[in-house]
DNA sequence: GAAGTTTCTGCAATCGATTTCATTAGTTTC
DNA sequence: GAAACTAATGAAATCGATTGCAGAAACTTC
């Protein structure tokens, strides 16, 4: 009764076509190579066994999966979210398909590992700066040409393609604007992470802007989290001990603004009112959170359309293109109510700034 | 000067261990089929070789690719981006690949029709019940067994194995809560879509709870969405322009809820204080939204996790299970700040409700 | 009409891993 | 010591699609 058909294969189309397999092949991949009463016939014989290309036999011959793997630190974050969903368009729409790999605890190579040279795979994008260059370096040269494309986050290793925004600047921009509002007393939430270049640059362009407006530093006002919204509540805790309390704060990233916010309105501070608050990366949410937070926007379907374009272009361009590329994309401030100017005389809560 | 080196094959390996291919084959997946001596002499060529599988040649042989898709609405959503981490950590935690794929708008079957049969994977995950029935048998029927699990959203056809929620009852339970709560006056900020069970399942659970209370629901009482937190902020407006309007809202999601709140509160309406408002799923920012968000959770981690679990246990298992299994999980109101007893007479704003 | 050219098609090898079948060597049993 | 095992291994076929090469047919050109 359960007569499980076997997938029908290349064979059986020539079979029912009346031709060899070649001819098939030709009329499937050359159409223009075989006579038109041919390409009609085998189009009819496809039709009729309702064949489908056995991807694995094709791969196998052509060395070529028409796949390429995305790879993250972590699905999860919204962020990574719309970067992947412009990625996955982006691939789907050139007829390839798109592997994603989560970082996995404790080896992340251990995936980059199981993909390389595996023909799973024709590429990687990879929105994880985090890994080990050295360990990179190793998978990368045995293999020769594996292509690799970088995106939002910038390996040392600057022999690899790159897309991102220029985290330092970003960050140094989005530190004035506080600066510019009057304010001096400046905490940063930040993300430390080895071999993670994002996290360092905007701590980087954060110092900067403290530093060109003469403001020291003190130690305390570096708040480390590890970008998760618990993390920034967190940061609010530490930071509501803090003597002398700060009158802004720039994180790192907006889900760490919304922790750090969240505490503080859980402990009676007011944003804007009592405290200014810039987060990074403008995530839906930023917009209709309360109060609507200021940002640095990342243009994160650009980053992910661009990343997998630049890699599909470096794989269908038969020459092995020379010196890496580097493609750097504009960042916006994007300017809510979370920040406000610093009132003159710090009055101990009293009223709102903003009607 | 730059010498491209193949791919080390299994032939590489058997002739470096002086064996042949089928010794190398066969210590490498059965090492107790194999002396200990030639056990450890391929071990070493292994390595030596710096040999990996083909995968695309695996395939081919065992007609097996050790892949799964999993395919999305929307992958953009954060909702799915969480579901989306737990399975994709599920099945590469047993070996397996994960391939995504998103919506792709005119044509919905068109990946579906790309991934069934091309051998490039052996079975699928749908986390969108969006397809029409008859596209899907259409698929199904002759490949015979291309296994489907569909989950977070139940297709009208109960042949397929499913894991999700009882969205009918979360929906119910949801509104029975503010009725709980003395609201009379509900709108359900719903969003329509034919073939999808999930939203009617959550509309039908509203309409029941209002029913049993007696309380018959308006037309205008109903606002169409479509899951986006921008749809949420257009019910917002057409919620404002009600008259008599409603002290509540359920929403079928929190970003619509979200959407609903911001708009309503650009309008001076104050939630809790003028509005209470039950949203559905808990997204990680349901938590520290302002207020926080009184929800209905869905076990997201545990629906990807289960679902991408029950596909894998189905491809392990030689047996083909007959009946198709249908695991209903639990969903929990998570109560917090968003709602709030109705005052008794409905002042016109005057004071906060909660201190 | 012979030679050369173009167009169309098929044969058979190939990609790399797995597995059936057969063979050899070694071990046990009467 | 012969028969009957078991264990370890290799030769070769196989999975399904592609393509170099060669042959056949049709068409030019002088």
């Amino acid at each position: 009764m359960t007569l499980i058909k076997k997938p029908p294969t290349i064979q059986d189309v020539a079979r029912e076509a009346n031709v060899s397999t070649a001819t098939v092949s030709r009329a499937l991949s050359n159409p223009e190579r075989v006579s038109e009463l041919t390409r009609e016939r085998v189009s009819a014989a496809v039709l009729s066994t309702g064949y489908t290309i056995n991807q694995a036999a094709q791969s196998l011959r052509l060395k070529t999966a028409r796949t390429i793997v995305i790879a993250f630190p972590n699905i999860g974050n919204p962020f990574y979210s719309n970067v992947l969903d412009a990625a996955v368009h982006e691939a789907s729409s050139r007829g390839y398909c798109a592997l994603v790999a989560n970082r996995l605890g404790d080896d992340p190579t251990r995936w980059l590992r199981d993909y390389f040279r595996s023909n799973r795979a024709d590429g990687m994008v990879l929105f994880d700066g985090s890994l080990d260059t050295g360990q990179l370096q190793g998978l990368r040269t045995p293999l020769g040409k594996f292509p690799l494309v970088v995106a939002c986050d910038e390996l040392p290793d600057n022999r690899l393609h790159s897309v991102m925004i220029d985290n330092r600047i970003a960050a140094r921009d989005a530190t004035r604007h506080l600066i510019g509002l009057g304010h001096r007393k400046i905490v940063h939430i930040h993300s430390p992470s080895k071999n993670q270049s994002m996290s360092s640059d905007r701590l980087l362009g954060f110092l900067e802007a403290m530093l060109e407006a003469q403001i020291t530093v003190p130690p305390g006002w570096v708040i480390d989290g590890d970008f998760s919204m618990i993390s920034g509540e967190q940061a609010g805790e530490i930071f509501l001990k803090l003597s002398d309390r700060p009158t802004a704060a720039f994180a790192a990233n907006d889900e760490m603004a919304i922790g750090f916010l969240a505490a503080l309105r859980a402990a009676g501070v007011d944003c804007p009112r009592d405290i200014s608050v810039v987060g990074f990366d403008d995530i839906s949410v930023a917009r209709c959170y309360v109060p609507p937070l200021t940002t640095m926007r990342q243009p994160r379907e650009e980053i992910g359309r661009l990343a997998t374009k630049t890699l599909l272009d470096i794989l269908e361009s038969d020459t092995q293109r020379r010196n890496p590329m580097h493609i750097v994309l504009k960042s916006d401030l994007i300017i809510r109510q979370s920040t406000a100017p610093l009132v003159a005389a710090p009055a101990p809560k009293r009223s709102a700034i903003n009607a």
